[in-house]
RNA sequence: GGUCGCGUAGCCAAGUGGUUAGGCAACGGAUUGCAAAUCCGUGUACCCCGGUUCGAAUCCGGGCGCGACCUCCA
């Protein structure tokens, strides 16, 4: 069964084809460090992730490159006006724009490790590939695609008719002055900065490409360029959030393909964006979190990955404070079967004679189908859960208990939500002491002494919890 | 206005022409000296109205409601 996935260019599900057999090449568009990265910037990342790990379980050679906006990212006030996301930071801040995008890119990467990130082979930064981008710019003002005025240079739309094809939109219906103060200089409202020439902005160049005068990149070049060096002229997968499509991955395409005459993409993925109390996630409604705020509540990184990978990407998630509560429980839950399994694999659980042979392919056979067909994590949760109760109902054999560890193992590896796998009991010798202490005192009904030694097990931190195949420690 | 998506049991959420998805909660049971924890069991739900069909929550048409995107945004 190859791997399903759902092209935003076609609109239509279909198997994955790499160029290369056997090797993935993809481009994730990452954060513009400007700011804290917020839960949904994490929604679309942990995404990526997920798939990346899909698609190495699956025996694929991944190549996984995400960008770090660090430049170029205008804002919408002053979009032809020349500053960006930088720039305004810094002025509100007084710090300059290269000490902010430093700040964020390492609160951004701390964000990945708390989350279960597999780090991407590549995290290049925008502002270490002014040259490439130049000599993209340099091709595309030859061919005349691109042209320069006052040193602005822009990208000519009209010359390049699949524009809009992405993201379904008509050129015709792309109207000057809708949102934006028409700029005099393009000759198309439509048309998109290369290259924006400002001596005051903190972050500038001397122009990458012939006659080029000092100033800064348009924000979509920086992803042409970078996934070109990494990945060359034509990639299989390129993913974003669903605001990525317009105009930033329009503009990809145009650019990139004018420049190589290939096409640039296999297949386009987009993620749904994340709704907090459904409704769109803004500051002036409270409803706004980063990671660390998330983290603060006393939420572990795990649980916050949990809640925002369990739907699949394609669908809109809700996210709750409450569906963190589920999340844990459901952790828990996997947890303890595994416990179980881990217990009697040690030989600290009696062993039954069931191998779960069936049982596991079964699992196995449902998480693959439900991860093929375009990564529907909701179905390869429920195999898992499926699978935990059928262990949990299960006579383990020893041997069972290894295989059945190693599905959930498998399972891990994959959506990275449940955690490693437990340690069967690693409680203190003094605590196990008292805990045969306890046992003696419980034989003869002296429950006073049962009850103190409880209480002292419990102000060391650890909890009994009594089982019909007798007591054990556990972490309180 | 244009484009797109969604409406499933108390909540979250898969599925998509005929077979119990799953999680959380709730309820019942097992276990226990009591308790905690854990485990097992229990839910016939698909916005409304028409149509197609032997059969529709699933397809088609209409309606209602919600949301997203349309040059800030993952």
């Amino acid at each position: 069964m190859p791997i399903r996935l759902h092209n935003s260019f076609t609109r239509q599900l279909e198997d994955l084809r790499p160029i290369v057999a056997g090797k993935v090449t993809m481009y994730n568009c990452g954060p513009t460090v400007y700011s804290s990265p917020h839960i949904g910037n994490f929604r679309s990342f942990l995404f990526a992730d997920v798939l990346r790990r899909f698609l190495e379980d699956q025996g694929y050679e991944v190549t996984q490159v995400m960008n770090i906006t660090d430049v170029g990212h205008l804002t919408l006030d002053d979009v032809e006006g020349g500053e960006d996301k930088m720039e305004a930071e810094s002025k509100r801040t007084g710090r300059t724009a290269w000490d902010i995008a430093k700040q964020y890119t390492e609160e951004f990467q701390t964000c990945q490790e708390q989350l279960n990130v597999r780090l991407p082979h590549h995290m290049p930064r925008a502002t270490d590939f002014i040259e490439q981008m130049g000599e993209i710019i340099e091709d595309l003002l030859k061919k005349g695609v691109a042209y320069e005025v006052n040193g602005n240079v822009y990208f000519e739309v009209g010359k390049f008719p699949a524009y809009g094809k992405l993201s379904g939109k008509v050129l015709d219906e792309l109207e000057a002055g809708a949102r934006v103060a028409v700029n005099k200089e393009k000759k198309d409202p439509r048309d998109f900065a290369l290259w924006k020439v400002d001596d005051q902005h903190q972050m500038q160049w001397d122009g990458p490409f012939t006659g080029g005068q000092r100033g800064f990149p348009g924000w979509h070049i920086e992803c042409s360029a970078m996934s070109m060096h990494y990945l060359g002229r034509s990639i299989d997968i390129h993913t974003g959030g669903e605001d990525n499509v317009f105009p930033h991955h329009e503009c990809e395409i145009a650019q990139t393909e004018a420049h190589t005459g290939e096409r640039f993409v296999g297949i386009w993925m987009h993620a749904r964006h994340l709704l907090v109390d459904n409704t769109k996630m803004s500051k002036s409604l409270g409803n706004f979190f980063t990671v660390s705020d998330i983290l603060a509540k006393g939420y572990t990184g795990i649980e916050l990955r949990y809640a925002l990978t369990r739907v699949q990407y394609r669908q809109s998630l809700n996210f709750t404070l409450h569906g963190l509560d589920e999340a844990r429980k459901a952790i828990a839950r996997v947890a303890e079967a595994r416990k179980r399994l881990v217990r009697i694999r040690e030989g600290e659980e009696r062993a039954g004679g069931d191998d779960l042979k069936d049982v596991i392919q079964a699992a196995h056979d449902n998480f693959t189908a439900s991860m093929q067909d375009d990564l529907n994590v909701s179905e390869a949760l429920a195999a898992t859960f499926d699978f935990v109760a059928a262990c949990n109902k299960s006579e383990a054999s020893v041997d069972g208990a290894k295989q059945a560890l190693l599905a959930f193992a498998r399972f891990e590896d994959v959506l990275a939500v449940f955690g490693d796998e437990p340690v069967a009991s690693d409680a203190p010798p003094e605590l196990v002491a008292l805990l045969a202490k306890r046992k003696v005192a419980k034989a003869s009904k002296d429950w006073a002494t049962a009850d103190q030694i409880r209480d002292e097990i419990g102000a060391a931190g650890w909890k009994i919890v009594d089982a019909a195949a007798g007591a054990r420690l556990e972490k309180a």
